[in-house]
DNA sequence: CTCTTAAGGTACGCCGCGTACCCTATAAGG
DNA sequence: CCTTATAGGGTACGCGGCGTACCTTAAGAG
């Protein structure tokens, strides 16, 4: 044997075989095996790091990008909206949004894994990003402060994804997006004044 | 061999036990083997009928129940809300409900079999009822007829879909659903005038 | 009383997860 | 240096579950 890696070096080969598979198999298709062969290594070194195919799956994800998360600010709280709603569509109907909806079928009967994948997926951030959306808005007079409200916040990310819930890989057409942020978000805005 | 199920009664035994399965495992515990074993027959009778064991699955589900979908009638439109989604979240958090989550999750990469799902949970007709109850509020000038929209109609239940996909498995506690009703339902409707 | 059709019985191939064991390189520590 | 604990490598295996193959046998149609 030339070399052994270990430690550190090792976890990252794992990490990033896992990956790789992610992306071209997704989830359901992402096995220990040949994860294993691809990292150059056995199970037993997975093993011993993660308990768990779902626990490698997501641990990989989060290896698999840092989302950029931008914090849009177009001048008008309809632009903001259509925007943010934009660039998330655009991940979750990705190869990547693919993965991640794989992962989110996979952990559904599993607290524990579910909120390992809050954590990483960004949501947090997110939902930080459209108050600040709101609260300029406020700023600005365009719309009532009573509107900064989490729930609010919230909403078109809800409606999104549940969008993707209902229909099945493709991606939701932009009309669905401009038709949750006029029929639904500006007015509920309107509506806490 | 005393007797041998042909056709039609033999099919209601075989949908009788992947039902039973279902309500006692979930759909992911529901195996092949063991629905045929209880229903006293083999294999090859199921997949004689259905090809797949998502495709007994969701036939089962059919077979599990009849929803019987209510149309609330309090006089006011936050008490026909709120009554809707208690329902709806009874429905959801019941064993019943956990096997429609699991069917879900193991459709998701699946179209065919997601519109299978749409078509025999009711999810049109709740829509419906939605509708109706907005009509209604209109009729009597609670609410203004703007408000009777496909989009608004089905925000409380996409809300309320998209809250069980973050949480686990529990049931969605009942402040959620009055603030999904009186902060978000309620305002959105307001805002539509 | 055939004869076609469908059910029953049983075994099997395949795959994927997770585990067990034993061997060997590596790094830490005297 | 040399020893020793630790962790990686190799390999095989048990188990469970899906879907299939094949043959036997009961039911019902004509």
């Amino acid at each position: 044997m030339v070399t052994r890696r270990r430690g550190e070096e090792l976890e990252q080969a794992i990490l990033q075989a896992a990956a790789d598979e992610l992306r071209e198999s997704g989830y359901a298709g992402m096995t220990m095996d040949r994860v294993a062969a691809r990292a150059g290594t056995n199970k037993n070194a997975i093993y011993r790091r993660w308990p768990r195919r779902a626990a490698l799956g997501i641990a990989a994800y989060r290896h698999l990008s840092d989302a950029a998360m931008p914090n849009p600010d177009t001048g008008t709280l309809r632009g903001d909206a259509l925007q943010m709603l934009r660039q998330a569509n655009e991940t979750w109907s990705s190869p990547h949004g693919a993965v991640l909806r794989g992962l989110l079928a996979a952990a559904a009967d599993d607290p524990e894994l579910l909120t390992l994948m809050r954590e990483r997926s960004g949501a947090d951030t997110m939902d930080r990003a459209w108050l600040g959306m709101l609260e300029r808005a406020a700023a600005r007079g365009e719309a009532p402060a009573a509107a900064t409200h989490h729930r609010v916040a919230t909403t078109p990310v809800m409606l999104l994804r549940a969008e993707y819930a209902m229909r099945g890989i493709p991606s939701v057409p932009d009309e669905v997006l401009v038709e949750i942020v006029d029929e639904v978000f500006l007015p509920l805005v309107r509506g806490r004044g």
